[in-house]
DNA sequence: CGGACATTTGACAAGCTTCAAGAGAAGTGG
DNA sequence: CCACTTCTCTTGAAGCTTGTCAAATGTCCG
């Protein structure tokens, strides 16, 4: 019995990949096209809730994401979470695995996801091969880092509304980037666990915190959507601005 | 005038550089080490305060710490400032200024430091010319991306003492690794307020727990040095554990 | 000796967490 | 098809951790 999802398989050819046609990407070679699928040993699709790469355990895969939500996590001995920062369509899953040993992150899909699957053993061989993928591979792993930056300043330093009024922007601003924006609206599956543990907050707060922000009319969030209705009144709050996109290699 | 530092210059020569003598690093080919050195376009001393690369500036260098402490950090535009992480000798900075626009975070010299400076636009080059030292620059990057993960489960999910508990250890760990330890103890520079904004936590609140913690005699920190009594308690109440030491590149 | 800065302590306020409980939505099985 | 369970969202109340304000002490340095 497969599970069902109903989440788009990626296609067979890599050249005719859907991302690669949004504005977020950095244009490719058709050789070095070649080489990623050629690199590629499968995509894989996965329901909501189960674990990418399970905390504490090295995996032998590195996965780019195709579709859907996903966010790294570390957990604390008696259970409590930090969500270190979302994945969205593009991003690169389980490079850390390859130079971080012990305690690695863990990573789960919030939503059905759909994966590349690539074998972690041949990336040496890809910076070898390829040395512009390499350098891809880092400008990935920075990128991400800067992410993570930035979840660290917001748990450090910012008040809850400032905590989830740059979340709501963040999310907004990267589902947007990757063609996922519609109306000013995007898809929001996240929980309010999911915001809770990735700003540290409790969840009764985080609660508290969402209404108190929405009866300000900046947003509204309903029927699984976040609409949008003054990003810059968010950003003004949260201290948090999205720089002008760049476009960013895909792997 | 030129600032009186006590900091010892990096030897002329790659070759005969201390770090590479500690047991901290991978061993380097002697190929690879001439490579470095050829990329390296100087080296150089700064004074503690000052600034190793601005915040939201770009530099268009980017070094290696030979020796002294370095951190890096953000803020928020009223001044809250968090540090990300603290840097110890062999550890690359500035390296996310090639992948990243806009906000960068600022570098500091906390110590007087010694620093091997290249030159950021030759580091594709590298990557071309050298894979190898390409993908040692991925691990780097990768590595301090798992420092930040740290950082932000602290700053997120645990208390105040377990936030000071695990910086000390953590602290010591580092130092010890690059052969900075004696006799269970480092020499510790940092100020409570450094402490503080490492862990997103008040000064007033930092020192109280510095000194509860210090009370239950786990470790004293006096004369600028940090001893260590008990490591493994510390450990325990930090829920937080060092794994054992893995070679890393040094470059 | 004076000034700048780090550390320390007490008192008080506030933000956030925990506890508790109810409402609504969604899925499950008889 | 409807009870039953489960999960998420919501709200109130109480308490504790942490932050802010204020001030004293100590140290280093010119």
């Amino acid at each position: 019995m497969k599970t069902e999802l109903d989440a788009p398989a990626c296609p067979p050819d890599c050249h005719t990949c859907s991302l690669r046609k949004t504005e977020a990407f950095v244009q490719f070679s058709q050789e070095k096209i070649d080489y990623i699928q050629a690199f590629r040993s499968a995509t894989m699709e996965l329901a909501g809730g189960r674990q990418i790469i399970a905390e504490h355990k090295s995996s032998t895969r590195i996965f780019t994401l195709y579709q859907g939500w996903a966010f790294r996590y570390k957990t604390l001995s008696d259970g409590r979470r930090q969500i270190l920062n979302f994945l969205v369509a593009g991003d690169l899953i389980g490079l850390q695995e390859e130079f971080v040993d012990g305690a690695t992150p863990g990573v789960e899909a919030l939503t059905n996801v759909t994966l590349c699957v690539f074998p972690r053993d041949g990336l040496w061989q890809m910076f070898r091969d390829h040395p512009q993928l390499g350098y891809d591979v880092t400008w990935l792993a920075s990128r991400e880092e800067s992410l993570v930056d930035e979840g660290l300043l917001t748990a450090g330093r910012r008040t809850a509304l400032e905590r989830v009024a740059m979340l709501l922007v963040h999310l907004y601003r990267r589902a947007e980037r990757v063609g996922l924006a519609s109306n000013g609206s995007i898809a929001f599956p996240f929980s309010q666990q999911h915001i809770a543990d990735a700003l540290g907050l409790s969840l009764v707060h985080t609660n508290k915190t969402l209404r108190r922000l929405s009866r300000l009319g900046l947003h509204t969030l309903e029927e699984g959507r976040l609409v949008m209705h003054d990003p810059r009144g968010l950003e003004n709050i949260s201290d948090y601005y999205e720089r002008p996109l760049r476009k960013v290699p895909l792997i």
